[in-house]
DNA sequence: TAGATTGTTAATCGATTAACAATC
DNA sequence: TAGATTGTTAATCGATTAACAATC
């Protein structure tokens, strides 16, 4: 027999993984909609500009609290800021990033980043030419000096950017230095202690989807 | 009433979502797999590659068409094979890229593409500092050749990667050239006809998730 | 008041998990 | 044959959608 809590907890109340994914995507547009002026919007505007159905708007929004107003809608300034506390795109996720190429660079220079709370305090690489350089603006440092600076700057999320076959051990060091949650952006299947998040960002993933969505349109 | 055929492919055999996802992911280990010599996998050691359960991979592949032998497992090469037929990771999905920025020239630049049976053959970029030179190994075309440079080379997909506040007249150049689908990088939400499929890549929804995630690991 | 829009409760749909028969 | 592993059928779980009452 489940516990009260594990029943109240199942019945209701948390937030699931598909709303957080549309989450940002509200932000977005409530941004947008904020800089042209307007104070409220309707559930029925946002899902036409998500291109979803208003009844999943408003399930969604129900999760960070807001309380519409019949006949006017949602206040805009309001959304936008309880959207970002629910899911902490306020305050600063300071992060670390492992692997300078092409990928990590480029993340690295991603202005998005600071609209989404996410701070880039630092780099590594283990290439001695890429070290004790900066790349767009961020200094990078030798791998081997990760806890060193971590237990100075205490970053929570480790983003992993370095090749498949270094991935582990990597990982492990980030692990090691304490980080919280890895976002991995390399294609291995990592292996971490429970009380460490992963969040596996998988490009072959998208391209799948997408491939498989084109033939079936194409032979209906 | 629907027709027959609306409820065969409801009650069953369609490829989904999920499935599609996890794909990519059992060829990756099984290409290592079949690296290291081995001949056949179980579902029960594929699932404790990639921390899932049995069952999941015993559903995920009947989607492949692959038949598994009891008491021995699923032929390796046989089974890559069939995954990548499946997700069209074979052949040469062609692609052109707009937006030869950070994130662009970075996925100019990634060589995983090669393994997705994806073939990026042209990018294109507004800026004039950028055209008519290559990013690794890449010509950058201005973008308004386009549609002529598709009509020679009939491109798949169109990657998106220039700004938000272009991404909608670029993506309706990219419909303009023939492309039948859009692989969005921006944050834009995009419309496009009904024909045109669109997958978003929205690295904010990654980050919320981990966020959250964080979160809920530091209080229980 | 009338009407538009929210938010709740119930129904449907879809995906995961469990149980177990089939098979080599 | 015995036992391990697949693959099918049914049950459970979770998310989306529909219907509609509440509210301004």
């Amino acid at each position: 027999m489940d516990s009260i809590q594990t029943r109240i907890e199942r019945s209701n109340n948390m937030i699931k993984i598909p709303t957080i994914r549309r989450l940002p995507r509200y932000l977005r547009v409530l941004q947008s909609l904020s800089s042209s002026g307007r104070e409220f919007v309707s559930s029925e505007t946002l899902a036409s500009l998500l291109n979803i159905k208003p009844i999943v708007v408003r399930k969604d929004l129900a999760f960070t609290g807001i309380s519409g107003k019949p006949r006017v809608g949602y206040s805009i300034t309001h959304l936008i800021s309880l959207i970002e506390g629910t899911i902490n795109f306020k305050g600063k996720n300071t992060a670390f990033l492992a692997g300078a190429g092409n990928l990590g660079s480029a993340l690295l220079g991603y202005n998005g980043f600071a609209r989404h709370g996410l701070d880039i305090i630092a780099a590594f690489d283990v290439d001695p030419q890429k070290t004790d350089t900066t790349i767009h603006g961020k200094s990078i440092y030798p791998l081997e000096r990760m806890p060193e600076i971590a237990s100075r700057l205490n970053p929570y999320i480790g983003i992993l950017c370095v090749p498949e076959e270094s991935a582990q051990q990597v990982a492990d060091i980030m692990i090691a230095s304490g980080i919280k949650g890895i976002w991995n952006f390399s294609n291995k299947e990592l292996n971490v202690p429970p009380d460490v998040v992963l969040q596996n960002e998988d490009l072959g993933a998208g391209l799948a989807i997408l491939s498989i969505a084109i033939e079936k349109s194409s032979r209906p």
